[in-house]
DNA sequence: CAAAAGACTCAAAACGTTTTGGATTGCGAA
DNA sequence: TTCGCAATCCAAAACGTTTTGAGTCTTTTG
C-alpha cells in the first residue's frame, strides 16, 4: 500500500523524479534510481492502477465475449484460449473482462459491455464469415483483433492461420502418396475457418484434377467423423483417404474405418488438422496421426499482444498475422492401395 | 464522455452539486435534480469507473477461479455460474475478472492475482472440505464469499443449499414409499457437497435403521451411474431405489436398470438432485425424474450481491445463506415393489 | 424582531498516478 | 567572467469523481 508520496518522503525526493526513477526514465541517475527501486522494493510498493489508469485515460482491460451454444455446450477450445489469454494478458498488466452471449443478435452483448464504458477492446474468437461484430466493431471505431479470417482483405488487426493452406498441404500430402479419392470430413460451415478449409480443399483438388465430390461438412464431433466416414465408404468408390477438421472427428473416422474391416493406413489414410487440445492428443492415436499442427495455445500470447499493441497505436496493417500450421507426418497415412 | 464538470458548467452549478444530484442525495432540491437528470441525459453522460474507483478506493472487480482438470473438460457447470454471475454483478457496477487454475497448488493462483492488487473479493466455488482457499483467504484479510459449505461453523459470507437436507429429504421419501434398500450414487468425495450428501445419506438411513451399503462416489458421469447401478443390481438383494447426485448420473442408472430389464418405477424407484442444468432436464426423463431441486442459476445473484454487501460492510454472520432444496415429485419414484 | 433551524449550494481537498514546464546545479567553452 | 548546455530534479496541473466543511439564503420559532 506503499505510494510514490511515501517514498519521496522516505528519500527526500519529489513524486515525480520517484515516478520516472520507477519507469525508467533517463533524465534520473543512476544513484538516485538504485535508491529508489531499493525502499520501493524495502516498502513492497506496487503502482495504483487505478490510478494509471485514470490519467492515462485506459481502463487496462479488455472484453472477451463468449458464445453458448443452445445446448450450453463448453466448446472444447473455449478453456485452452481462456487459460492461455488472462495468462498473457496480465504479463502486460491487463485483465480480461468475460461475459457470455446467449442473445440471438450476436453484438448485443458487445453493446451491454460497451455501455459500461470500461473496455479499451475486444478480443473475437470463433469468427464466422463476414463476421457482424467486426462490422460492429468497426463502425464505432473499437480497437479489436479478431483470432482468425473473415474476410479477404481485412484491416483491423487479426491473427490466425491459413486455413486454405491447410487443406492444400493436406491434399498435396496425399495426391504424392498416391491418392486420388480424397474425402474432407470439415466443421461447421457457419465458422470462418470451416469455409477456408472448404474452399483451399475445392481449389487444390481442382487444380490436381481431382474431383471432390466426399466433402461433409458438420459439428466437430466424434460421432459426427464416424457416421459421415461409414455412408462415404459404403460408396462404389470410396475414398482411401480423409482429411479431418479435427483430432475429434478424426477419432471418429477412424472408428469408421475399422468398423468397416479396413486398416489405417494400409487400405485408408487418416490425416487431421490439430488444434493441440490436451483431450485428443494426435500422438496418442494408434497409429499416431498425421496432421496439419498449429496450438491453438500459441496464439494466445500474440492475440493479447496484438491488442495491446494496436492499443498503443501500432497501425493494424502492421498487426496481421497469418502463419503456416506445420505438417507432421506420422503413421496414419500411406500410399494409396493398389487399385485391383 | 461528457463529465461531472460539463454538466455543471452547462447549468452554472458545482460539480458538487451535480454529483449529489445524480447520486440522489438529499440535500438538492428536486428542481435542479430534475435539470441535472436533463441535462446529463442530453449529454449522455455515464460516470467514470475509474474515478470513481480512484476515489472510493475500490476497484470494482472480483476475482474468480476456475480449476481445470487435468483433462482439460469443461465443467458443465461452470458455464451456467459464468452466465448468472457476469449478469448480476453488472448490475451492481461490478466485473469478474477470471483466472484459469491449472496448478497443483490451489491457492497459488489467488496469489498471483491478488499480487495484482485490483480485486475487491473473491467468489470461491465448488469447495472441498476445509478448502485451503478458504484458509489463505482468511489470513490475509480478502474478502470472499464460498459457494456452498467447507466446514461446520463458518466466520465469512456463504451462499448454497443443504446437501445433507437433500438426501435426508430424499430418503424420506423413499422410505415412506416403502423402500428399504436404498443406493446412493454420489459424486466425488472430493467435493465438499458430495461429503454432505453422503452424511446426510448415512445419518437419515441409520435413524430409520437401515442399512447404508450401496453407496457409491464416483465422478459426475453418465457412464459413473451406469455401471455403478449395473454392479448394484446384480447383488443377491439389490436396491430398490437410487439416490443420484446429478441427473447425469440418474440417466445412466436409469439405462442401467432397463438393460437389467427393469421397470421404473414399478421394479426401482429412481431421484436425483437437480441444478437444473439446460443439458439433462429432469423433466425429459421417461418418466419425469423425481428430485430435489435447486437451480445453480438463481445462486450467482445472491452471491454476487453477498459478496458486494459484504465489501460494503455487512458483517459475514448476516451473509451467511442456507437454502433448503425444493422437492419435486414426478413419475420415477413409486412405491417398493412387494417383497416375493 | 432577532435568533435558530432548515434548505440548498459551493469551494476545496482527496484518491495516486503521469506529464508538463520549468528550476537548479555544475562544468566546459567563449 | 559569462554563457550555454547537460544532467538532475521539482512543483503543479491534470484525470473525474466523492466527500468534507462551510457558506448563503429562506423559513420558522421564541
Amino acid at each position: 500500500m506503499a505510494t510514490l508520496k511515501e517514498i519521496g518522503a522516505e528519500l527526500g525526493l519529489s513524486v515525480t523524479t520517484v515516478s520516472r526513477a520507477l519507469n525508467g526514465f533517463p533524465e534520473v541517475s543512476e544513484a538516485t534510481r538504485a535508491k529508489v527501486q531499493e525502499t520501493a522494493d524495502k516498502l513492497g510498493y506496487r503502482p495504483n492502477r487505478i490510478a494509471q489508469r485514470l490519467v492515462t485515460g485506459r481502463s487496462g482491460m479488455v472484453g472477451m465475449i463468449v458464445k453458448i451454444k443452445p445446448d450450453m455446450s463448453a466448446d472444447q477450445t473455449f478453456f485452452e484460449i481462456l487459460t492461455g489469454l488472462t495468462a498473457a494478458l496480465s504479463a502486460r498488466e491487463t485483465d480480461l473482462v468475460l461475459a457470455v452471449d446467449q442473445e440471438d443478435d450476436p453484438v448485443l452483448s458487445y453493446k451491454k459491455l460497451l455501455e459500461r464504458d470500461i473496455l479499451d477492446g475486444f478480443i473475437l474468437n470463433a469468427p464466422v464469415m463476414n463476421d457482424p461484430r467486426v462490422d460492429f466493431l468497426r463502425e464505432r471505431g473499437i480497437p479489436f483483433v479478431l483470432h482468425g479470417q473473415d474476410r479477404p482483405e481485412p484491416d483491423y488487426p487479426t491473427y490466425g492461420i491459413d486455413n486454405a493452406a491447410v487443406s492444400a498441404d493436406s491434399v498435396k500430402l496425399l495426391s504424392q502418396l498416391g491418392h486420388t479419392r480424397i474425402g474432407l470430413i470439415n466443421g461447421e460451415l457457419s465458422a470462418a475457418h470451416a469455409n477456408d478449409r472448404l474452399a483451399g480443399f475445392m481449389a487444390s483438388m481442382a487444380a490436381l484434377g481431382l474431383k471432390a465430390d466426399a466433402v461433409r461438412n458438420e459439428a466437430s464431433l466424434e460421432s459426427h467423423g464416424y457416421v459421415q466416414a461409414l455412408d462415404l465408404l459404403s460408396r462404389p468408390n470410396p475414398p482411401t483417404a480423409f482429411i479431418c477438421a479435427t483430432t475429434l472427428i478424426a477419432s471418429g473416422v477412424m472408428r469408421a474405418v475399422r468398423d468397416r474391416g479396413l486398416k489405417v493406413p494400409g487400405d485408408v489414410s487418416i490425416m487431421a488438422h490439430d488444434d493441440a487440445l490436451p483431450l485428443t492428443r494426435a500422438i496418442n492415436f494408434e497409429p499416431a496421426l498425421t496432421v496439419t499442427r498449429a496450438p491453438l495455445r500459441d496464439a494466445c500470447e500474440p492475440l493479447a499482444n496484438i491488442l495491446i499493441d494496436h492499443l498503443n497505436g501500432t497501425p493494424a496493417r502492421d498487426l496481421q498475422v497469418v502463419l503456416n500450421a506445420e505438417l507432421i507426418v506420422r503413421g496414419s497415412t500411406g500410399p494409396a492401395p493398389k487399385e485391383e
